[in-house]
DNA sequence: TGTACATCAGTGAACGCGCGTTCACTGATGTAC
DNA sequence: TGTACATCAGTGAACGCGCGTTCACTGATGTAC
């Protein structure tokens, strides 16, 4: 308590303020006109400062491009978690999350899942946060995949736990799932965004629905005894 | 005859080839470091040319980055069309059409399905473009959903032929099966072109034709008569 | 074959612009006695 | 409560840079007679 109050001084409290609005306003700015349009003196110029005032708060444009970044892996994250939280083990919670963080901003989404910028490399928190992300699909695959009462998703993937990379034995077919779990939904999501369905007679909602529907189902029957001694059964 | 000849006087020819020079460097560009990286300044500097002697190739800078996307459509175009006489009416052979002519260039990927410039339109002839691929999947799509005996694809969807937008009477479940083809391969792609499958363990090209086959099982089982009168036989 | 003319590729200087970033500074806000 | 000092937000001028684009020009290549 004592510790929260040290850090809400007052001019801590303005500091924070000004870069929060700093950051909204460079979130415009890249919704107008994609993230190469990001530019310091844009936005001092929108807030009435002098372009050199943003110094004051971030080092660099490229400090504050990678703080949008973490920023936006940060709220998938936390979706993520809250998602896991409020209804263990079911992937259709996890889609829905995935789904309403996209579409809630889009270029949120570019910044995280668009193409990468050819040289650049994350800072390892954004590393980290991304490995956080498919530890927590893989950990609801393992138990839609296996079926209950087999190996507990721990057990399967003790590192996820403490965050370290994904690289452990997670089981082949929690693997399998996730992968078209992942990408199915990261494909109707990217082609929505980008405007590849405008024309043809698709509804992108529908269309992700069906993708996970037909995901259980392809699940079920071509892999009815994933786990040695699992029984079949489709919780 | 004649006419070819006619648009091969020398200095013609020599135009085309440098015009197709700045095109390869502007590609390299793009390549080493993204498309808001497009220089003309430096595209000269690379050539051992003026920033100005471009202007006789290209009326600037917009014209050379819609020549750039019209050529990446192109180039999709004629590997699915080739691929369709290849071995028509097989799903298979589009998918590894896309995905070599992807994975050949991925900055030409992103070119056409990546993230859009918020303000930017196409011109008519990239959108005529774009409706003919998908043209061309929904034309494999209708066969293969319905089954053979069945309405032929002329008759499902007869403006594709005149190059008419994609807006036409497509069979729901063609409509459907070339949905899920679209973006189960454009979920793979993307995401491995931009990087995101790195750490864990996952072969994009296994998990490819996982998605490939799964769509072919979903197919066949979910929808074994799709079609009024149509044999549920799988060809 | 030779001369007169038109075409056109490429130059180099110049334009205005917005960018990221630095620096010495002013003035307001907070702190210590 | 008042004074002396430190902290820190923000200014404005300046830096060098690379950008897209224009313009009047030179010189080489092709064409017509």
């Amino acid at each position: 308590m004592s510790d929260a109050a040290a850090t809400t001084t007052p001019r801590e409290r303005y500091r924070q303020q000004v870069r929060a609005e700093i950051k909204a306003r460079a979130r415009e700015q890249i919704a107008a006109a994609g993230t190469s349009a990001l530019s310091l003196n844009g936005i001092a110029k929108r807030m009435g400062l002098s372009g050199a005032a943003l110094y004051r708060y971030f080092t660099g444009r490229d400090e504050l491009l990678t703080e949008l970044v973490r920023d936006a892996y940060q709220s998938l994250v936390g979706s993520f978690r809250a998602a896991a939280a409020r209804n263990e083990r079911d992937l259709s919670t996890l889609a829905h999350a995935l789904r309403t963080w996209a579409l809630d901003d889009p270029q949120r989404y570019f910044l995280v899942y668009g193409p990468p910028v050819p040289g650049y490399r994350g800072p390892a928190d954004v590393t980290a946060m991304a490995s956080e992300i498919m530890g927590i699909v893989l950990d609801v695959c393992a138990t839609t995949a296996i079926g209950a009462g087999a190996a507990t998703p721990a057990e399967v993937r003790p590192e996820h736990a403490h965050g370290a990379p994904t690289a452990g034995p997670a089981s082949a077919s929690a693997l399998r799932l996730a992968g078209s779990f992942w990408t199915r939904l990261h494909g109707v999501l990217s082609l929505e965004l980008s405007g590849h369905f405008a024309g043809m007679g698709l509804d992108p909602a529908l269309l992700y629905e069906a993708e996970l529907d037909l995901l259980r189902l392809a699940e079920r029957i071509s892999h009815p005894a994933a786990g040695p001694g699992t029984t079949p059964t489709h919780r």
